[in-house]
RNA sequence: GGGAGCAUAGCUCAGUUGGUUUAGAGCAUCUGCCUUACAAGCAGAGGGUCCGCGGUUCGAACCCGUGUGCUCCCA
């Protein structure tokens, strides 16, 4: 067959996705073995995936495949999420492209149309997922509005207030005046940004009319007549709109400017409202001027001042953020305008002293990014305190693990430590309705359906046949995602069925750092609470993908690159390998194009190196050994099992070049076990590069030239057998971090039986210590020569002869052959004394002397034995101090000093065998 | 304001209980090569005050203190 001369991923990775799935490799049924159970982070149903979800998601099938490959009944669940407001913000955008308002739409025809756009759109993500080559179990898809999912939403949210832990009541919550619905705090992003302070004018009503006044209810117009004084305090506010709100003005109780101005009344501004000067340590003296403006309808703290003193509660914003009738006036600008026109109005009338800019915070809606306003409002709230506890100590007692532990086990602490009630009313359509049904009065029960509701109701009130209607309101997204590890199991809806009961908890969930609140600590109270157990015993964080300027990814930036055109462009294998190649657990990864072309082109290096093994297939010889030298060698491996040396798995026969495929093996078994190592500790990314340089550096740049026969020479049968399982075991490791190409050149190497995709790992057998250490040896031979003749502008092609002193022959006859190919030696020898006129090198103690046809430049070879001899110089000088310390000599441990001597006797050895040399130039 | 983390080569990062050399890798850079698998390549090389200061120790990139800078979380 002929192979095409690079890589082409396209047709291969469709190909091979279609074949997996056909063979039903990623689906999972319990069984005997022991369960890897992932469940995905559900992507929004509406969205696509970006680079945050491909690292994510790369990761779990990294973790996913390396489980199936190793034993386990590897399950990955996939599914989306209906994200209510993002998706619903989303329908109301499309149905207004049509002219159709949704005011003027009822709530079923809203659904109808939204479950459409779900429809149309929601496949877009799991065809990205296929496209990246996850495999994950698709006859396991959930949606969090399914049939059952949606059952058990509304089953837990009616058990939690038959618990006592979900309530109804008004407090302050955060509104998002766009998406017109209420929000949990964690919905909230504070932002830093430069605001203004404006400095208002507030007049004092005289002491006389403030004192008869007080209780007069039509204030406003009274005072509006009534003589004043001229004094007045100065208020600085940032939010000039809100002073109509104003239910008193609030100064510190030891600051002495204002504290003789006890029981007196300030008028608000523009309406002329009267408010009492009330006194609170919450005051800082030293804030603006010291005085501020008590508005407790529109700011937490506020909201606090008034309940202690009890303030009346003014609220001047309508739901859309336009000013309300209770403002008096602008009412229905929008809050932004008002404030524009409020300050225009104050500074005509002289009542703004000054404005002056300063940074602040501000509380932005994390979905539609407006201005978060406080505001007072009844919903409906979990109370955390009791769910928190157990889900702090499922991680406080390592149940849970956290990767990387150290970064985010405070933060998980202290948010579940200091934890407010959750706020789980959404005023949207889209989503899980709430069961409470209300009558005319606004009395209300909790049920699982109308019918149930209207039976409690009944009993609970002592009625018959009461109207009910159902609460308007959904809950919020998170409070049916915090179900997941559970109800894609069907867990909620029929406890202890199969499967809950095999695959739950769960193995590891990966995902963002930024979820770890909204998400991650819910599951584990959900777990907790629903199960008495974890919902999965690893972590793992994944950091933020940011573009290579360290700026995070965002439309408006126009730095998020489109999944699939990149898939287009390197294949994805090569965009899994470019995004986990550099992307440690939890650190953020900074996302480079230029890592995707190294993952392309280290595609092209395996299928070359294909090439190559294929360009022998045609060409190979049979074993030249006769079967005395067969049994030779055999014995020979028996002794080398005493002296460390790892006996090769016969495939074939053993072979001449036996040095290079023992070699080779053991390095592959030293590598496997290594990578074992590091995928349980989740070192994904170092794993990754291990293997990247054992394919390349180990297997293409040494052993493939090591055995690589001579100009159309045969390849002797059992080498290239070995070579082929070698390239199989490499394929195998890689696979699950590149599944395409491997599984291809996997069944492009030979015929095969099975598929890599569910091939098992071989346990791998301990390395020997002798030939690896050799190999080393080799190595640094080869390159050491190849770097004097390259100094010495001894071109590649011409030949030498190579001459070793050593008082270890027997290191190097073993490997003549491959070291004569790799150096182009014509021969070698072996030498008690230098040989004159040639360029030599110190490798450990032995020296080599390069003779060429070639005149020799002696400067260049005499510059470099002087640095080399200042070196080991200054290095023996460092290691004698240490020894000379008697304090060293007599604290170190025992081993250290030894290795310290040893270390000074090389030195030693080495500066003697260079001071030689140089004396001979 | 409270808390957490980070600072090692031009860039991105390893560096395990303090001692295997005067600190490693990948990418980038430089030099030489179109050598029959691969120029998306091959063979080599150069490059570091381990953020500053102080301390503990026979010995510190690593432990402690402190300063500076950056990032994130919370109010």
């Amino acid at each position: 067959m002929e192979l095409s001369k690079n890589y082409s991923p396209a047709e291969i990775e469709n190909k091979w996705y279609e074949h997996w799935l056909q063979k039903g490799y990623f689906k999972s049924e319990p069984d005997s073995r022991e369960p890897f159970t992932i469940v995905i982070p559900p992507p929004n149903v509406t969205g696509v995936l970006h680079m945050g979800h491909t690292l994510n998601e790369t990761v779990q099938d990294i973790l996913v495949r390396k489980a199936r490959m190793s034993g386990y009944n590897a399950c990955w669940v996939p599914g989306s999420d209906h994200a209510s407001i993002a998706t619903e913000a989303k329908v109301v955008g499309m149905l207004k492209e049509k002219g159709i308002d949704k005011n003027n739409l009822s709530r079923e025809e809203f659904l109808k149309y939204a479950f459409e756009w779900k429809e149309k759109y929601g496949d877009i993500i799991y065809s990205q997922l296929k496209k990246l080559g996850c495999s994950v179990d698709w006859d396991r898809t959930t949606f969090t509005m399914d049939d059952h999912y949606y059952k058990a939403v509304i089953k837990v949210f009616v058990d939690l207030y038959n618990k006592g832990l979900v309530y109804r009541g008004a407090r302050m919550i955060h509104w998002d005046p766009v998406a017109k619905t209420a929000l949990s705090d964690e919905e909230v992003e504070y932002k830093e940004i430069t605001g203004k302070l404006y400095y208002i004018k507030y007049k004092i009503v005289n002491s006389e009319l403030s004192a008869v006044s007080k209780e007069t209810p039509d204030l406003a117009e009274t005072t509006h007549n009534s003589p004043l004084t001229t004094d007045y305090i100065v208020i600085a506010t940032q939010r000039p709109e809100t002073i109509m709100g104003d239910t008193a003005v609030c100064a510190n109780p030891g600051d002495e400017r204002y504290n003789k101005l006890l029981g007196k009344y300030v008028l608000v501004p523009l309406i002329n409202k009267k408010v009492p000067i009330i006194f609170d340590e919450y005051v800082d003296k030293d804030f603006g001027t010291g005085i501020l403006k008590i508005t407790p309808a529109h700011d937490i703290n506020d909201y606090n001042i008034g309940l202690k003193h009890n303030l009346s509660i003014v609220d001047t914003l309508n739901d859309d953020g336009t000013l309300s009738e209770a403002a008096q006036i602008y009412v229905g600008e929008d809050r932004f305008v008002a404030r524009k026109k409020i300050v225009e109005e104050l500074k005509q009338k002289g009542l703004l002293i000054k404005e002056e800019e300063y940074q602040t915070r501000l509380g932005f809606s994390q979905r539609t990014n407006s201005v978060a306003e406080p505001k007072i409002s009844t919903q409906w709230f979990v109370r955390m305190k009791a769910l928190a506890d157990p889900a702090l100590k499922a991680v406080t007692d390592g149940e849970i693990k956290i990767h990387p532990g150290e970064k985010f086990l405070a933060t998980y602490k202290y948010w579940l430590e200091n934890v407010k009630d959750w706020c789980i009313s959404r005023q949207l359509w889209w989503g899980q309705q709430i069961p409470a049904w209300y009558d005319e009065d606004g009395r209300f029960v909790v049920a699982e359906n109308e019918g149930e509701a209207k039976k409690i109701f009944n009993t609970q009130y002592s009625t018959n046949n009461t109207q009910l209607k159902q609460d308007e309101d959904v809950l919020d997204t998170w409070f049916s995602s915090w179900l997941w590890p559970i109800e894609v199991f069907n867990g909620i809806t029929e406890p202890d069925n199969k499967d809950i009961n095999y695959y739950y908890p769960t193995s590891v969930l990966v995902t963002g750092q930024d979820i770890i609140f909204f998400w991650v600590a819910r599951m584990i109270m959900a777990g907790m609470e629903y199960k008495k157990e974890k919902p999965f015993s690893d972590v793992y964080f994944t950091g933020m993908v940011r573009d290579k300027q360290g700026r995070k990814m965002s439309k408006q930036l126009g730095n998020s690159p489109d999944l699939l055109d990149l898939i287009d462009k390197y294949g994805a294998d090569a965009v899994r390998f470019g995004i986990m190649i550099s992307s440690p657990a939890g650190n953020d990864l900074l996302f480079d194009e230029a890592s995707l072309e190294q993952g392309r082109n280290f595609n092209n290096k395996i299928w070359n190196a294909l090439k190559l093994v294929k360009l022998w297939e045609g060409r190979k010889s049979e074993s030249n050994l006769s079967e005395g030298a067969e049994a030779m060698i055999l014995s020979q491996m028996t002794m080398n099992i005493d002296l460390g040396v790892m006996p090769v798995v016969p495939i074939g026969l053993l072979s001449e070049d036996n040095f290079a495929t023992q070699w080779f093996e053991n390095r592959l078994n030293e590598v496997t076990i290594e990578i074992e190592s590091l995928y349980k500790q989740f070192r994904l990314s170092e794993a990754l590069k291990i293997i990247y340089s054992l394919i390349w550096d180990d297997f293409c740049s040494w052993y493939l030239e090591w055995i690589k026969p001579g100009f159309e020479q045969p390849i002797d049968e059992n080498v290239y057998n070995k070579t082929v399982y070698f390239f199989e075991q490499l394929m195998q490791l890689l696979h699950p971090f590149m599944p395409f190409i491997t599984e291809e050149i996997y069944h492009l190497l030979k015929e095969q039986t099975d598929d890599l995709t569910v091939k098992q790992f071989e346990k791998p057998e301990k390395p020997g210590h002798t030939i690896l250490e050799q190999g080393n040896i080799l190595k640094e031979v080869i390159t050491a020569i190849r770097d004097v003749k390259n100094k010495n502008q001894v071109k590649p092609k011409e030949k030498i002869r190579l001459h070793i002193q050593t008082e270890h022959k027997h290191n190097y006859t073993s490997i003549e052959d491959i070291l004569s190919k790799q150096v182009n030696a014509e021969s070698i020898s072996y030498t008690h004394h230098p040989i004159e006129n040639s360029l030599s090198i110190l490798v450990g103690k032995d020296k080599f002397f390069i003779e060429t046809d070639q005149v020799i430049d002696t400067g260049v070879q005499k510059e470099q034995l002087e640095k080399d001899l200042e070196y080991l110089k200054g290095f023996l000088n460092s290691v004698e101090k240490k020894l000379s310390n008697e304090r060293f000599v007599q604290n170190a441990k025992a081993e250290v000093i030894e290795l310290e001597r040893k270390k000074k006797a090389d030195a030693e050895t080495r500066i003697k065998i260079i001071e030689e040399s140089l004396s001979t130039i």
